[in-house]
RNA sequence: GGCGGGGUAGCCAAGUGGUAAGGCAGGGCUCUGCAAAAGCCUCAUCCGUCGGUUCGAUUCCGACCCUCGCCUCCA
């Protein structure tokens, strides 16, 4: 089967065919984070996504670039830095601080410096691929600069009287181009009384948005200079410049929350195709929010989590992985803390299969029970995971398949009938769906040389028939956070 | 107000015009000195409500109720 995704541009789901004419390379740009706090579970549910779709398509054999911008200027964080700032140096908060700006550039970078260091750190944790590039909006100036010039030279840019530089967007349609292609506007519906009142910007239409803001007080230091004068760049701009500079002006794939279908990602793509006349990206694809515990995550209902704040909790970064690749990708997710519970238990079911198919592949051939098999085998196990993924990234049915198969291995673990081949065979079928689905192995947690002493001790005192022993020792054990698993082969012990 | 998603067992979540995947929790069993751990089995006469189309609808159509999102910074 080959692989469909759902394009928010057609609002349909469509056959993937890459812009390569060889049909093997993929560029795909991924909405990153913009750096003025830890990212929060809502935040990577997405770039899970993402992360699942690069996975996805490099299963399938396609070469594919990821780019991730960090977005790293922008309001909050100027915000931020100019209120630390201010609690750094309370002396001077006046309206002149006295920095240079250099001083203060270095500043800005220290801030996001340290919630991008952060964020590597986190994805890594969630096992999360690397993005082949993560450009930073503020090492891109130039970039951003002669995009802009190019939508001034087409006429579809212009400077206003408050210095800042905005896209007109009646000019872009009157170009032909279409504003508007990944959902419906009605530009006189529009309800422009909860924003901004318009007349504090110059700007021609209220729709228009800013490509180059002017330098304000407020921004501090944090400004550039520009053929319009100091300022910075707008919201929308840097992904536009930074993505057509690394993947080319139309590249495969954008994804990104559903939140940024309007207005940024329809903004990048007026900014794109106004500056170079050419169809900017193929498949657009969007991710849904999550809900936790069922309400839409706020700090004031409590049940707003970084991924740091789970990890605090005791969960594991894979369980927190597992849990946001149970649903699929275009369905709100309630995420809660049962089901990442849920999520120990189901890895927890998992890791045991595989541990057992280990133990058999790491031996010498030995003779089995023969047993005529049915159900899902290893060559099943991979076409119908493939099959479920190339359907729009089903992810759900794909797990379904892996359970399914692990039931199925651990019957026929219990009925003592798979051979070495055949074990080492579904290893080989685990670690190619595993490409995609990252769970990979649990950290692997050395058992204290005391405490081994200990289970020996107990299985002493049990030979012995002192069970009072034995037990008051397995008691000692559990209070120490470790379970023992007698198995016909000996006690094993195991973290809890 | 405009536009767009959802409502499936205690919880999470797939799916199909022909009678409901999977995970967690629960229950039963096996194993065990007893447990635990692990494994197996089991667990929705029913898919928001009411109508309609159909031999047959959870799946199609209509109405209604509830809920979430975007239209403003936002994954």
């Amino acid at each position: 089967m080959a692989l469909k995704l759902f394009n928010t541009l057609s609002r349909s789901i469509q056959a993937f065919v890459p812009l390569d004419p060889a049909g093997k390379k993929v560029g795909m740009y991924c909405c990153g984070p913009t750096v003025y706090d830890f990212a929060h579970i809502g935040n990577w549910r997405t770039f899970i996504f993402g992360d699942l779709v690069r996975r996805h398509l490099e299963f399938k054999g396609y070469t594919v670039t990821q780019v991730m911008n960090i977005t790293d200027v922008e309001d909050k964080i100027i915000k931020h830095v100019r209120l630390s700032r201010q609690s750094d140096l309370p002396r001077r908060s006046g309206t002149e601080t006295g920095a240079t700006a250099d001083e203060t550039k270095t500043s800005l970078r220290e801030f996001t410096g340290k919630y991008e260091a952060a964020f590597f750190e986190d994805l890594k944790t969630l096992n999360c691929r690397l993005p082949h590039h993560t450009p930073h909006a503020t090492e891109h100036i130039a970039e951003i600069i002669s995009l802009i010039e190019k939508l001034i030279a087409r006429g579809i840019a212009y400077q206003a009287a408050d210095g800042s530089v905005y896209f007109s967007i009646e000019k872009y349609r009157g170009c032909g181009c279409t504003y508007g292609q990944l959902l419906k506007l009605n530009f006189d519906e529009l309800r422009t009384g909860e924003r901004v009142k318009s007349d504090e910007y110059a700007k021609e239409s209220v729709a228009d948005f800013a490509l180059w803001k002017a330098r304000v007080p407020e921004d501090g230091d944090v400004f550039w200079p520009g053929p319009w004068g100091e300022g910075r760049p707008g919201w929308h701009i840097e992904c536009s410049a930074m993505s057509t500079k690394i993947l080319g002006p139309s590249f495969d794939l954008h994804l990104g929350g559903e939140d940024l279908i309007f207005p940024h990602h329809e903004d990048e793509i007026a900014q794109s195709e106004g500056a170079t006349g050419k169809h900017f990206v193929k498949y657009w694809l969007h991710g849904a929010h999550l809900l936790v515990e069922g309400k839409k995550m706020s700090k004031s209902l409590g049940n707003f989590f970084t991924l740091r704040d789970l990890l605090a909790k005791g969960f594991t970064g894979r369980e927190i992985r597992y849990s946001l690749l149970t649903a699929h990708y275009r369905e709100t997710f309630n995420f809660t803390l049962e089901g990442l519970q849920g999520a120990h238990a189901a890895l927890a079911r998992i890791d045991e299969c595989l541990g057992k198919l280990r133990e058999i592949a790491g031996r010498d051939a030995l003779p089995r029970v023969q047993v005529p098999q049915s159900g899902i085998g290893p060559t099943e196990l991979v076409k119908d995971f493939t099959d479920a993924l190339d359907d729009d990234l089903n992810i759900s049915a794909a797990w379904g398949t892996v359970f399914e198969w692990v039931r199925e291995t651990n019957r026929q673990l219990a009925e003592n009938s798979l051979s070495t081949a055949k074990a080492t065979a579904a290893l080989t079928a685990w670690d190619k769906i595993d490409s995609v689905l990252g769970i990979g192995a649990p950290d692997e947690i050395a058992v204290p040389t005391e405490l081994k002493a200990l289970l020996e001790t107990r299985q002493a005192a049990r030979k012995s028939k002192d069970f009072k022993r034995a037990d008051a020792m397995r008691d000692e054990l559990k209070a120490k956070g470790w379970v023992i698993e007698d198995t016909p082969k000996g006690p094993k012990l195991k973290k809890l």
